[in-house]
RNA sequence: GGCCCUAUCGUCUAGCCUGGUCUAGGACACAAGCUUUUCAAGCUUGGUACCCGGGUUCAAAUCCCGGUGGGGCCA
């Protein structure tokens, strides 16, 4: 598809740096810069920090820190609201002037006055990109109120006059705005500027169908929480994008460039969309297999750093990396899972017992699998898995020598394969495992 | 409460505009099986959905109307 719009496409996205970023603004960025690099126009980011009391310059540098993590990348200078108070005052008179608003006095307060906007009534019908034709009642609005005085114009005011200035030709953001739309119109065109096009993206949903509010999900909002998590900035794309749009095929697995060659606005669905970490969790763990060994070492250093001063000088750690690749589907789970590698294993001798074996019989065959260690001449992962492989055999149901060898070696219910293990570990250190579960089972 | 948006498996969705090929497709999750012990990964198989009612039509998930449910915004 060419450019549909004949006027260069210009779109925005204005974030507030009042909270850590949310996930739910990501998917918003998202959508805003796939669309602009798919129509070959701009794509401009605003800090909206009007509000001077919550706005902090730490959440405006995590949300500058998150986009550039996923990799979002913004055209122009960053326009920040707060920087821009004359000209919204300047437009607050302009309205007042061309009698288009008019200060009013509140029956509270004894001589509060605020400023509202003369609401012309009648209906006011946009399209949206998204939803079609979209029509409101503003008369039903009343004579809004735009600014608190004549010193302090108001958000709506704030960003119609920031939109006209940069010459928006496209909102795309959250549904949640979509009954704001009217007046922005109505200020807008009370202004003189140009309506942009429209574009109401479904919000993102908790579990029980609510706006993901961190309210209730907490940390899981934040777009740190999913960094700090181990998850990989491709697959939350991936994911995100997926959230309400589909290219209409049966792929789901996307690299931006690939998104950015498919998006379309029109394929954007209509309604909210639970974000299940479920399918995230898959989708990161599709990604992690996609990695080199290289890749992954330098990306799962962060999550061991209890080990690190360890693993500078061991050189089994991409060897460990590598065994976990396939199961692993975030890097916080590593520390957990690869931590018995690196000291001595605890469990309950239960855990040694193969289908009812007696503490005898697993004794037994600890002993065989100790002395066909000692034995092991080349402790390789393919000469331990033939040795031991053979006299498994022997054993009929192969599990009752494996199993209480793999758990000696790492104590776990769930793990690599006790040769992998050995190859890892090597003979002194396996021997010494061996011989520690025997002892439990004195 | 008012206004607005919305409705396909538990979840994300394809299909709806241009009605028949839909006994509704895919993915996640779940279950079973296979895969040289476990867990993964991989492969195979399985169950589960067109919100309800009416209308239009030879024919409706698809078009129209009315309900109902869900959500958002304002109060």
């Amino acid at each position: 598809m060419i450019n549909l719009f004949k006027k260069k496409v210009v779109v925005r996205f204005p974030p507030s740096p009042t909270g850590p970023f949310h996930v739910g603004s990501a998917r918003t960025a998202l959508f805003n810069f796939l669309f602009t690099r798919k129509n070959g126009g701009k794509c401009l980011l605003r800090i909206e920090d009007t509000d001077k009391e919550r706005s902090k310059s730490e959440f405006e540098k995590n949300i500058l820190d998150s986009l550039n993590w996923l990799g979002l990348k913004f055209d122009g200078d960053i326009l920040k609201s707060s920087e821009r108070t004359e000209v919204y005052k300047n437009n607050l008179k302009i309205l007042l002037e061309k009698n288009k608003a008019y200060i009013s006095k509140e029956e509270e307060g004894a001589n509060k006055e605020v400023v509202r906007f003369r609401n012309p009534g009648g209906n006011i019908i946009f399209q949206d990109l998204i939803r079609g034709e979209v029509a409101m009642d503003v008369g039903k609005l009343g004579d809004f109120i735009i600014a608190r005085n004549i010193n302090e114009p108001l958000y709506h005011l704030a960003v119609v006059s920031d939109d006209i200035d940069t010459g928006i030709t496209h909102i795309i953001r959250g549904e949640d705005l979509i009954s704001s739309t009217p007046r922005q119109i109505l200020l807008i065109e009370a202004l003189g500027g140009k309506r942009p096009i429209y574009a109401h993206l479904p919000l993102l949903l908790d579990e029980d169908r609510s706006k993901l509010s961190k309210r209730k999900q907490g940390e899981a909002v934040s777009l740190d929480f999913y960094r700090k998590q181990g998850y990989l900035p491709e697959a939350l794309v991936n994911f995100l994008a997926l959230l309400g749009w589909n290219p209409g095929d049966e792929r789901e697995i996307f690299s931006m460039e690939e998104l950015i060659k498919e998006f379309s606005l029109e394929k954007v669905q209509k309604s909210g969309a639970i974000f299940d970490i479920k399918k995230l969790d898959w989708m990161n763990g599709e990604y992690i297999r996609k990695k080199s060994l290289e890749e992954l070492v330098e990306l799962a250093k962060p999550f061991v750093k209890d080990f690190f001063q360890f693993l500078i000088f061991n050189f089994q750690f991409s060897n460990i990396l590598k065994l976990e690749q396939p199961r692993l589907k975030k890097f916080s789970e590593l520390p957990e899972k690869i931590e018995f590698f690196f000291k001595t294993p605890e469990y309950g001798k239960d855990l040694l017992s193969w289908k009812g074996m007696s503490d005898e019989e697993i004794k037994n065959y600890l002993e065989i699998s100790k002395e066909i260690a000692k034995s092991a001449e080349d402790f390789t992962k393919e000469n331990l898995e033939k040795i031991f492989m053979k006299k498994a055999e022997e054993a009929g149901d192969r599990g009752k020598l494996l199993w209480p060898l793999r758990v000696a070696l790492s104590g776990r219910k769930a793990s690599p394969g006790p040769f992998d293990i050995m190859a890892i570990l090597g003979k002194e250190e396996s021997l010494e495992r061996i011989k520690i579960a025997v002892e439990k089972l004195m």
